[in-house]
DNA sequence: CCTTATTGACTACAAACGTAGTTGTTGACT
DNA sequence: AGTCAACAACTACGTTTGTAGTCAATAAGG
């Protein structure tokens, strides 16, 4: 299990994942803008995330209706964890630090941390 | 410039980023254990690292000694930002909330964290 | 009914990636 | 001098990814 997705697969993914079932075309539809894909580029991603066994479709009439079968929350749990492993040694606070020391952290999100870290405290 | 490093050729990069200049079999040595590559793999993975003009290598009698031309610290800010960016609206308070929520962090985790934290509040 | 637009199924194809093998040269050892 | 080992250069090849095109069936509209 845990196939991979790639990033464009992904950019599909992220359709689904804010609002299913849909067509290909909804899906295609839902891209413009974004990615400039065509739409049978957008079918062959589909049938790519079905092989992967990240989506499922289901018949409607003549078309399909395609729904997740993975949680955005996994994806993102999952994606995370591989950078964290890869690039910090699986620590979760080497990144934490290396994110407060790179990115610009205003003084709401750092409260906004804080509080988050202070209801974890046992 | 910011050409993409591979899964594979970042495991050598790796390598050369604890220690640099190496020749090709010290790196392959150095490999040896976490990857089983050959020593022709290997030697692939640092071709497509110069071309991507990450590493660098210079003439050492017959044999060649590689080094980095990027830093591990730009890498690391490079991925982490693709990350946030792709799965957090770019905004790192979001992951550093998903990080705190799935990962058992201790105590002393969060007394670290938030150590950090108080060393930047302006 | 016949034409057209829609849709799924199948095929395509170049670039990147993972993983090597082969060849030619040269330094070292016998 | 002849053989062998080490090394760079070049070639190879299946898979995944990005990005479609073509074909056949069918629903919809005139």
């Amino acid at each position: 299990m845990a196939e991979r997705i790639s990033d464009a697969e992904h950019a599909v993914m992220e359709v689904l994942w804010r609002r299913a079932p849909l067509t290909a075309t909804e899906v295609s539809n839902a891209l413009s803008g974004d990615r400039d894909w065509s739409l049978q580029t957008v079918k062959t991603l589909l049938g790519r995330l079905l092989g992967k066994n990240v989506i499922a479709h289901e018949e409607d009439g003549r078309r399909y209706l395609y729904r997740p079968l993975v949680a955005r929350e996994e994806y993102v749990a999952g994606e995370s964890q591989r950078l964290v492993d890869r690039l910090f040694g699986g620590k979760v606070t080497p990144l934490v630090a290396h994110l407060a020391e790179t990115q610009q952290l205003s003084d709401k999100d750092i409260a906004e941390i804080e509080a988050l870290l202070k209801a974890l405290k046992s």
